[in-house]
RNA sequence: GCUGAGGUGGCGGAGCGGUCAAUCGCAUCAGACUGUAAAUCUGACGGCCGGAAGGCCUACAUAGGUUCGAAUCCUGUCCUCAGCA
């Protein structure tokens, strides 16, 4: 059966450094998982790690394309233009075939990344993915009150409406998108079709990596400072220069937007430096709590001095079996 | 030293006699999540008991006072800030 690697984890847990130990070992190529790591120009606060002068290798526009970080091929990289939109539904499409080709080509594939969400999108699959963004009808929502929309997405899928959870009922983003759902259904009369899916196709093994609280909140603030050192403002500046906005998208990426008050206002790089690693810190605890619910996760702590063995071991347990 | 403003929960900041354990924002803690997911949203957030309703205690610089009742009014004390010396 093919077979799948799945690195997931918190941010800064040294998810790609293993990934290529493993990707050197076992012939294999990484996909990224992330859901900024998509933009183009955004190498340094998104952390690509990409060496100096490397530059995006391009065989087949389907795929994207890919860098080389220590002669593994890295996929998954600048699939969009930080000036536009991108979701979910445009990674999994290309991820997938991302993924076929490099096992088509007798490679294992690793996906590597902290994004829930496109991970599980990519595994299990996410069934109305296929219905389309509705512009106009997103237009005539915004602004309405939660209240406003479940009452409004209850007129056309009770069903649906139903279900919510109680967070939910008040995320006017997530009624927006349930109510888009819904519209759909109802004029397209066509169900979402069939949507593709690895989990059933591929032998997956999932790895999962943690820390110490504290270990990764003293890896944060190291990490922040580093990529001040690396260029982060100018990196800001190019996107700036060409074309992107501060309300891009894009640009509500940690380490980016938080600058505005810097560049535009009086607010000290400091301050900056200190709220940037807050919402990384808030933002590692948000992805343990994504994936701690998943049990396929084989989890390891990598301040645990047998960690290095221990993940080779299993994987490579894994990798031979037939 | 004089004059003016002020001291509220981890921070910022409302409240200016009762309905105040104290709006709200941030931080913190817990959680949700299927086309923005590094996004968006929910709950908890003085202490103790309780599943909850609720109850009890300690609190709005500090010490007194006025009042049926004070974070809110008065007085002393200690601090902070602005202007004058």
């Amino acid at each position: 059966m093919k077979k799948l690697l799945v690195i997931c984890g918190p941010t800064s847990t040294g998810k790609t450094s293993l990934a290529i130990k493993i990707a050197n070992k076992l012939n294999g190529e990484i996909v990224s998982a992330d859901s900024r790591q998509v933009y183009k120009m955004m190498n340094i606060g998104t952390g690509k790690d990409l060496p100096v002068n490397s530059k995006l290798i391009i065989n087949n526009l389907k795929l994207g394309g890919f860098y080389k970080i220590e002669d593994v091929p890295v996929w998954g990289y600048d699939l969009a233009d930080p000036k536009g939109e991108f979701s979910v539904a445009q990674y999994l499409k290309i991820a997938h075939r991302i993924i076929d080709d490099i096992s088509i080509r007798g490679k294992l594939p690793i996906l590597v990344g902290g994004t829930g969400l496109y991970i599980k999108g990519v595994i299990d699959g996410i069934g109305t993915a296929s219905v389309p963004k509705n512009n106009k009808l997103r237009k005539n929502l915004e602004g309405k009150t939660a209240d406003e929309l479940y009452e409004n997405l209850s007129q056309l899928d009770s069903l649906k409406a139903g279900s919510l959870n109680s967070s939910d009922k008040r995320n006017p983003r997530r009624l927006i998108r349930a109510i888009e759902i819904a519209q759909y259904q109802l004029t397209k009369k066509t169900p979402p079709s069939a949507h593709h899916t690895i989990g059933n196709n591929f032998d997956v093994m999932y790895v999962g990596l943690t820390a110490p609280k504290e270990f990764v909140d003293r890896k944060i603030v190291k990490r922040v400072i580093d990529r001040v050192d690396k260029g982060i403002k100018t990196e800001i500046e190019n996107l700036l220069k060409n074309g992107v906005s501060w309300d891009d998208q894009a640009m509500m990426a940690m380490g980016y937007g938080l600058w505005r008050d810097y560049f535009e206002g009086d607010v000290s790089e400091d301050t900056i430096l200190t709220e940037w690693a807050r919402d990384e810190v808030q933002y590692a605890k948000r992805q343990m709590v994504w994936f701690k619910k998943d049990d396929r996760i084989k989890w390891f702590d990598i301040t645990d001095p047998e960690y290095p063995n221990n993940v080779e071991n299993l994987i490579q347990k894994w990798y031979n079996q037939a």
